[in-house]
DNA sequence: TCTTGACCATCCACTGTAGACCGTGCCACG
DNA sequence: CGTGGCACGGTCTACAGTGGATGGTCAAGA
C-alpha cells in the first residue's frame, strides 16, 4: 500500500493517462493546461516522477535522445490517481505580495507605492487581455464550455482584480 | 551586511514596529490582519524569528512566563524593513486544487464533481458573507478607505468566485 | 484539589520555489 | 560542410512554506 498522492503527483499522473511523457513535456504540459492556478517547477517534478517510480505507480520507459525518459502510468498508477480524485479537494491558497506591502502602506512614501500599483495594475491587464485572446481561440477550435471553466475562472478573476485596482483610493494610485 | 529579507520575515518586522511581541502574538496579528491573502504558520514564525535575531535585525527581550520571549525591532531591523519594502512586491500566486480536480472532470463520475463543487461553492460564499460583515464593523470603528483595501480585495474576488461558480455549465453543479 | 484548556514553544517530514549547473542533439548560417 | 548557438532534458542544492506531533506551564473552574 503506497502512501497517499500529493496534488502535484496527482496531476502528472493524470496527465499520463493520455500516454507517455518526459518530465520536461509533463511539465510544459501542466503550465499549459493549469499554470496559472497550479504552480509547479522542474524540480518537482523529477522528484514526484522518481517517487512515484519507486512506488510503481509510474515506469520508465524507452530513454531516448538526451538522457530523456519517457514515463507511463501502470495500473497501481491509474487507480493511486482514481483515489486522489475522489477526495474533496483542499481550499485554494493565495499568496499577494503587493497586499503585503499595502497593509504596510504608511511606511512608505506614496510615491512609490502607487508607482508598484501601477505597475501590478498592468500585468493584470495584459493577462486579461490573454485570456480574451485566448477564450476565441479555444471556441474556434471547438473547445466546450466544460473545457473552459478555468479559462472562465482566470477571466473573472484578472476582471475581478482589475476593478480592485480602479477602485483603490486616489492616495494610493496616484501617490 | 545581513542577508535579503523574505517576505515572511519582513511582514514580521512589521508588525514589530508596533510594540514588542512573542512568537505566538505574531502568528495571531498576522493572521487577522494578512492571513487571507499570505498564510503563515507557527513553524514558519519562530524560524524566521530566530534567524532575525542570529543577524541582529530583532532583540529577544524580557523572557516571560511560559517560556514567552517577546521579541523588539533593532534598529537594523528598521532599516532592512524599509529596503524590504521599497522593492517592487512579486507577483501573486494561487493555487486552487479545485481546478486542478475539474481539469481532469473526464475522469470522474458526474455527481462526485457536482458535490465537491457544491461544498466549494459554500464555502466561498461564506468568506464572502464574513467579508460583508467585516466591513460594516470597520466602518463603525472609523476605518478610512485605505484601511479597507485588502477588506476589498476579499470581497471582489470572492464576489468573483461565487459567480464563476453560479456560471459553470449544468454538468459540473448538478452532477 | 484536580483537571482541563489556553498559552508558548520546538522539532520533523514533506512539499514547493528558484536558480545554478551540465551534457546533448539539432539546425541555421557562414 | 562544420560549427556554434540554442532548445532540450535532466540533476542538484538552498531556501521557503505546510502540517502535525510533542511537551511544558499557568489559570480557572468543577
Amino acid at each position: 500500500m503506497p502512501r497517499a498522492l500529493n496534488a502535484t503527483a496527482a496531476s502528472l499522473l493524470g496527465f499520463l493517462h493520455d500516454g507517455p511523457q518526459s518530465g520536461y513535456d509533463l511539465l510544459r504540459t501542466a503550465e499549459r493546461a493549469i499554470g496559472d492556478f497550479w504552480s509547479l517547477t522542474r524540480s518537482q517534478v523529477y522528484r514526484e516522477l522518481a517517487a512515484m517510480a519507486d512506488d510503481g505507480l509510474v515506469v520508465a520507459a524507452e530513454v531516448g535522445a538526451r538522457d530523456r525518459r519517457a514515463y507511463a502510468v501502470t495500473d497501481e498508477g491509474r487507480e493511486a490517481f482514481r483515489q486522489w480524485l475522489s477526495r474533496l479537494p483542499a481550499e485554494e491558497q493565495i499568496r499577494y505580495p503587493l497586499l503585503l506591502v499595502l497593509a504596510f502602506a504608511r511606511h512608505l512614501p506614496p510615491g512609490e507605492l502607487a508607482a508598484f500599483v501601477a505597475q501590478h495594475r498592468a500585468v493584470h491587464a495584459a493577462r486579461l487581455e490573454g485570456y480574451h485572446q485566448a477564450r476565441v481561440e479555444a471556441l474556434a477550435a471547438g473547445a466546450r464550455p466544460v473545457d473552459l471553466v478555468t479559462l472562465d475562472f482566470g477571466t473573472r478573476y484578472e476582471t475581478a482584480v482589475v476593478e480592485w485596482f480602479d477602485a483603490l483610493p486616489a492616495e494610493l494610485r496616484e501617490g
